[in-house]
DNA sequence: CCTTAATCCTGGAAGC
DNA sequence: TGCTTCCAGGATTAAG
């Protein structure tokens, strides 16, 4: 399931491929995947792809200013969720390429290259908005800062405000942006903080080290190329390889890697999770 | 304020 | 082998 590092590495070859590139088609192939203007204009036809913004988990493809826009200086973008199983590939020119069943959104670049939105299980989505200002205020104004560049001060003044478990406080993306299960589960394992422990009882101390710990991991995930569990591939159809660096993820029934004690396991805001009980209090 | 459960959805895995 | 069942979970919503 995408999580920051994957989305992170989708922006990346995203940005190698079709920034600055010139949509010629769009087909919607489900309407119902996308909110707001559901048209090939508002997916950004006949734009060039200014920049791709990112927070937290999601992706903004910033179309370029045509002439006749009212908002100069701020292009059309459209705001992508890959949810848990959702991809944007990037297809070359002359590379081979067929849509599928689950395949809800291409685009055709005026190279020949295609990007295509696939998501089998659709709890991701396309929001189309008239500009980046009108993104950031009707959907992202309600994010946490992101993950890469919360500042410790933000962070502790949200967990602060809350006696929930540390773990459902991290995965509330208007805590912080960009977590989810897995990199929750490997920060508090990192951090040795119980997934359990009121969010409120974190010290400053300890969330100063907790995003130290955070930035280190995603860095560090990011340049693995994120975790492939199942599903997850960057825009050139790339497995990641952070799986294989797991302390706790995924790990329900071994044993701690520092302690050798058998790690729990435990249900946090419905999520499954995993941690040594000796090393995390 | 906080929890759990249900909701959306598909496919892989486990069970019989 | 083939069927059914369970399970995974990001975000939202309702109910307790």
């Amino acid at each position: 399931m995408p999580e920051l590092p994957e989305v992170e590495n989708v922006r990346l070859g995203l940005a190698d491929t079709v920034v600055g590139q010139r949509v010629v088609k769009v087909t919607i192939r489900r309407a119902d995947i996308v909110q707001g203007l559901c048209t090939p204009a508002g997916l950004l036809r006949d734009r060039t792809i200014a920049r791709i913004e990112r927070l937290g988990k999601q992706l903004a493809l910033v179309g370029d200013v045509s002439d006749n826009d009212a908002n100069a200086g701020d292009g059309p973008c459209v705001c992508i969720h890959l949810g848990m199983t959702g991809s944007l590939r990037y297809y070359p020119p002359d590379g081979a390429f067929k849509p599928d069943a689950h395949t809800h959104v291409l685009w055709r670049f005026g190279n020949g290259g295609r990007m295509a939105f696939r998501d089998p299980r659709r709890f991701g989505g396309l929001w189309a908005f008239p500009s980046v200002d009108e993104l950031k205020r009707a959907r992202w104004s309600g994010l946490g800062g992101d993950a890469l560049a919360i500042t410790p001060g933000r962070l502790h003044a949200q967990l602060n405000r809350t006696r929930r478990p540390t773990k459902s406080a991290l995965l509330d993306q208007a805590v912080v942006a960009g977590l989810g299960n897995i990199y929750v589960d490997e920060l508090l394992y990192g951090c040795r903080i119980s997934p359990l422990r009121p969010a409120r009882d974190l010290t400053m101390p300890e969330v100063r080290a907790l995003v130290g710990r955070m930035r280190r991991l995603l860095t560090r995930a990011i340049r693995a190329g994120g975790s492939t569990l199942r599903d997850y591939v960057d825009a050139g159809g790339q497995t990641g390889g952070y799986q294989l660096q797991h302390k706790v993820y995924g790990r329900t029934g071994q044993v701690c890697y520092r302690c050798d004690r058998a790690l729990c396991t435990t249900t946090a805001s419905g999520r499954t999770t995993v941690y040594c009980g000796s090393c995390q209090t």
